[in-house]
DNA sequence: ACGCGTTACTAACGCGCGTTAGTAAACCGA
DNA sequence: TCGGTTTACTAACGCGCGTTAGTAACGCGT
């Protein structure tokens, strides 16, 4: 039933001519000599006959897969990181195409024997990886980088000098605390994202701590509380600081997802966001637009993240390895109701 | 410098044998007798040299890919869609791994010459495609589908016998209004998700529409408006509601981003969600969860989604095709605040 | 001693294409 | 007319692996 699907053989005999110049000509070889009437004749074969190459030969043949692979590393944070995947997966599919390649989408979980993702570089499934939320602990990964194949990481692994795309977090959270301090506020708190084991968390909590000592505020440790990647960790975090003599009139809550547990004690407590107490978040989840109030955040360039991965790995596959392999993205600071400033409507 | 993978015929030679027995004991090949002595070697030796297969030549000489796409159409609905990306992609890949195949990701833009994913197909990068959001006129698609190549909508297509894999819309329209009823509602209006053009529109508005009917009562087209995806149509959907002589009582907000637009438009009102309009939305976005008050919604189970649109493609790929392949998967009403039905805490 | 089944392998083909080295003819200036 | 260049192609190798058809040796019952 189903016939083969053809092949440059096929369009050869055909055409009365050798395979070789089908393979030339379709694939616009530069500075080889074929007759036009002959370009033309095998042209019009090869779309009568809906020729189509084979992406298995040609892989084998050329060395290339032309494929990128995105490593999801989820973590305790899932819901969390879910808030990222569809912009930085949109950023590396455009990016891929662009360049002609092709995407392989990989998540793993926590529980899974963490190194299955190297069997996509080791067998040629593709020809560069994406690592989205490394591990310090993964020695399968230093393992692919020393062997030099091409890597870029989504975040960042403190020590490595693999090549790695994120935000800038100190400034983001930088830019959070100083809108807090412009609009009056001296004594402002934070909520951080995640635990200090987080290269993330420590650098917002950096961010916050540069803006203070700009504007030569005090670094006052009861004003920092731990936020654990969900509501509920925002919850406890601000119910702590609630508790203290002279409680914060803002705070900066390096989480969306963390805000919103913090908005809703806030607001199960009778406190009025901005007018008794003022919030700015990070991250600028589709949540944030919706809550009440609505909440200022951090931006981060979700679709550009992923873009500027995709861009970079494949100038190392493809041997144009630029200067600068550690990139840091700018956010931007989104203002809404949550912060107390007037918003131009 | 890197010296290059090690193959089969390597192994061949170290093992002092010939490389189509190291194939047979690679591949654990049944019915053939090999030495335990010889086995063993060939597995130290691979073990030693780090042996991999190459994917490539694998494919190349099986004819089978082991991988399957997702082309995921966005359209006019794109922030809506993306809601549900992460759960259907998270099943579909985690369905693959169990079976042995890798994800290939592939969005198409509404602007983009839609047919560019068949290349996916004609060109062998993957075994079979699953397409999510399929259009009625997608000429290409019907081509696929009659040459008979593995194809599995995520969405429905009607009039059309290829397999796909949704979510009951009917039952669980009809489960939300079902809900507003039994809380005591009489005059219960609907905002649909989307322009009556799209099925699921349409499914869902029949929904409305039974469950009226089985509570006999009538169904008043003035109860009816029309939503398109985004917040702003909510807005403008639920005025003209509120504008009747009679308003209603509750709503069913057939998707949950309209349902964000209705609920900050009564807000804005100084229409109190429960007490004064009651509302039930669909979808169970995670901003449902943040809103104030929290949305009474329909559940889609968007990992299901993915899982079962992969296992079925899979299944149609390996030539075993069930007998249904045409998947509904149940919805589940979720019970929050903006219904005003008790809740147990 | 012979036939026959079983064990343990191997030679060789083919998958479809990229690519290099080469060939035969045509052209062209002196 | 002749050497050299250009044009228009082709033969052939190799990519790494799956798979089939076969072979040689061995054991075993009669």
């Amino acid at each position: 039933m189903a016939r083969s699907r053809p092949t440059q053989q096929q369009i050869a005999e055909e055409v009365g001519i050798s395979r070789t110049t089908v393979s030339l000509v379709l694939n616009d070889v530069p500075d080889v000599h074929i007759s036009p009437e002959t370009r033309q004749r095998i042209l019009e074969v090869a779309g009568r006959l809906n020729y189509y190459p084979d992406a298995a030969a040609r892989r084998l043949a050329s060395g290339k897969t032309c494929t990128i692979a995105l490593v999801w590393h989820r973590g305790p944070d899932q819901t969390y990181r879910d808030a990222f995947l569809p912009g930085i997966l949109q950023g590396i599919t455009r990016a891929a195409r662009h360049y002609g390649y092709h995407v392989l989408f990989h998540p793993i979980e926590p529980d899974e024997s963490n190194g299955d993702y190297v069997e996509l570089a080791r067998s040629r499934h593709t020809d560069g990886i994406i690592l989205s939320g490394p591990r310090t602990d993964d020695t399968h990964l230093l393992d692919l980088h020393r062997e030099g194949f091409p890597l870029v990481l989504q975040g960042q692994l403190p020590g490595s000098n693999i090549p790695s795309v994120d935000v800038d977090n100190i400034h983001g959270a930088k830019a959070a605390v100083e809108h807090l301090l412009a609009l009056g506020h001296r004594r402002v708190g934070t909520i951080t994202n995640a635990p200090l084991t987080y290269i993330s968390s420590r650098q917002r909590l950096e961010g916050y701590r540069q803006a203070l000592e700009q504007a030569s505020l005090p670094y006052n440790e009861n004003l920092v509380q731990y936020g654990n990647f969900d509501e509920e960790s925002g919850v406890v975090a601000i119910e702590t600081l609630l508790e203290l003599d002279n409680p914060p009139t803002a705070i900066f809550v390096a989480s969306d997802m963390v805000a919103m547990g913090a908005l809703r004690a806030l607001h199960d407590r009778g406190l009025r966001v901005p007018e008794d107490i003022a919030l700015v978040g990070f991250d600028d989840i589709t949540a944030a637009r919706f809550i009440t109030p609505t909440l200022t955040t951090i931006h981060v360039p979700t679709f550009g993240l992923g873009w500027s991965a995709a861009e970079l790995i494949i100038r190392i596959i493809e041997q144009d390895t630029p200067d600068k392999t550690q990139i840091l993205l700018d956010t931007e600071l989104v203002i809404r109701d949550s912060c107390g400033a007037p918003v131009a409507k």
